[in-house]
DNA sequence: TTGAAAGCGCTAACAA
DNA sequence: TTGTTAGCGCTTTCAA
């Protein structure tokens, strides 16, 4: 079925025809009822290809992110999609697996598949360059990037990864914990939340000590790992740690329990993210709520609208709000002579 | 940049350039190079769109899945990414929420984007006439179905649902429990599951009781609401519980906690799917392993291989195999008599 | 080996 | 209000 066909079976132009596909107006109401009805008898459906090719618009927008199966990831792609679907928009998949070129790539690819804009969470490498984000930006292609990147004006939507890190880390500095490791994450959100964590220690007259900052994979492996080797000697660990994420914290919280080292009793844990699963722990896990569904929304609505302007030079940067979860995996620091006493 | 500039810059026809793009034999070696230093030297990248209109394959195919924020459907959805990827095809997202309406709207949005297959994971009420399933296989066009539907003769990929079933059931009948729940899931899977563990409770002349069989919806929150109605009075109470997938059994493994029920003491609980944190809740889960990542990629090979074939109309339906994955949500039955003795 | 021309299914001037 | 026509950027005969 094409629209000849129809046009032919209506015994209309094909000009008639499209114009009632799209709704415009210039027909008269008993052509634009008999294309109607011969549409609907032969479930006729535009070829949305030749539409775009024709038309300019393709109706669809990609979405690059880094991990496909990842609970953060997930909730978020959720919100791309129930927005862009909402508004009549079909997404494009495209995972990065933490690789620039993939991600450069993926890029290429989408462009010439001509999806409308672009959603990408950015891999943050130190020697990124990013000159394929900026040759995007160049060409003012609809671009939004979720979270942010250093002189580089985009569209963009994220939170204060240093305040939610500060608060974060000066929330376990008023519970009364004074030795304070940090297992920190890959540059981006990573770097960002380190510095909020050295913020609030110097904030508080807390110094950093040797083992004060731990670099670790975003992994739960990894969280388990670093848990091991970092709690394997008892004299001098911390009593806290904030992780840069769910995942490592999980990693980390079964460190500790297999090391027999309670959790809060003796180590608080504080994640980042608030995954579905953070409250169905072994200890359910206090940590940064992470609005990524909102993220994702959000950066929908706006790539959207910016496509509807037409290519309005006009960039927003979105800030939302992140809140602190209390659960049951950090506790005020009890003093070990006190221990078991009330507090 | 198009193929007409490309082939002005190169003094040579838009026919060599088409050629030399799709690796082609037909022009000579010193065209060939002059079109393609040109090509690298602007960077051109064919419109896809136009190549799509004119040579009739998208090179996309379309995934259709229940819930994006849904581990099960994470893993499986980065299969089928990483195999279409790795074969050159884009993946257009779908999502259907559990609602007919959207899976068939999704459906003709998608064959209006002329996606060369569709992998689908179908909705399965007792209502569901799967009518527009029908006719995308009356058309022959490239289908492959997540699950299996009964009488719908469709390339498949899935696992043997009723036997995992009788398995997981079996292994608790073995350990010494006698009365045990089944928590069931939706149609589809869920029926399949429920059928094996009624299978298996009949081979061990286990008779089924009022509370053997509870219908819950597929997710934690039911899952804990269950658990809680389930076990509130105590007597005649289940010493284990089969529950539909994961996410139900976290659910339940909640309830049970914070019912001061000890799991697995006083209660065994049994999950299915065997989602990444199974192993990291508060006890680790024991569980049925389903290859989400597998079917992912099964499905996408399937489905490519099909569309390299041209329309034959073979259909293969694969079976994939499960796990039993013993961890310590399940335990061997101690009668309440010598609880506490040694078994 | 090359190029000219038709056509994929649609939109959008423009004329009628 | 309608129909005619010319593209959109490519592939693919078919001649040269």
């Amino acid at each position: 079925m094409t629209i000849t066909e129809i046009a032919r079976l209506a015994n209309v132009s094909k000009s008639s025809v499209s114009l009632v596909l799209n709704n415009k107006p210039g027909v008269s109401d008993k052509t634009r009822a008999k294309v109607l009805g011969i549409i609907k008898k032969y479930r006729y459906r535009p070829n949305q290809i030749a539409q775009s090719l024709a038309g300019g618009e393709t109706k669809s927008i990609g979405l690059i992110i880094k991990e496909i199966d990842n609970p953060y990831f997930g909730r978020l792609m959720r919100g791309v999609y129930d927005a862009c679907s909402k508004l009549g928009y079909t997404v494009l998949l495209g995972s990065s697996e933490q690789s620039t070129d993939k991600e450069a790539e993926i890029i290429r690819t989408m462009l010439s598949k001509r999806v409308d804009g672009l959603i990408i969470s950015p891999i943050q490498n130190e020697d990124a360059d990013y000159s394929y984000l900026v040759d995007l930006t160049k060409d003012a292609f609809p671009l939004v990037i979720l979270g942010s990147i250093p002189n580089f004006p985009t569209n963009s939507v994220d939170i204060d990864n240093f305040a939610a890190a500060f608060d974060a880390t000066s929330h376990l500095i008023r519970l009364g914990h004074k030795s304070i490791t940090h297992f920190a994450g890959p540059s981006g959100h990573g770097l960002k939340r380190l510095e909020g964590f050295r913020a609030a220690m110097q904030e508080a007259g807390l110094p950093l000590q040797k083992h004060s900052i731990v670099p670790v994979q975003p992994y739960t492996p990894n969280g388990y790992q670093a848990g091991k080797e970092l709690f394997a000697q008892s004299p001098g660990s911390p009593t806290a740690v904030f992780c840069y994420n769910d995942l490592v914290a999980i990693g980390l919280m079964n460190a500790l329990l297999d090391l027999g080292i309670d959790v809060p009793g003796r180590v608080s844990i504080m994640g980042f993210d608030d995954i579905d699963i953070a409250e169905h722990l072994r200890v359910p896990l206090s940590t940064v709520r992470m609005p990524s569904y909102e993220i994702g929304t959000s950066a929908a609505d706006l790539l959207i609208s910016r496509l509807a302007e037409g290519s309005t030079p006009r960039i927003e940067r979105i800030t939302l709000a992140y809140t602190l979860i209390e659960r049951r995996s950090v506790a005020r620091m009890t003093s070990p002579v006190l221990s078991g006493a009330v507090v």
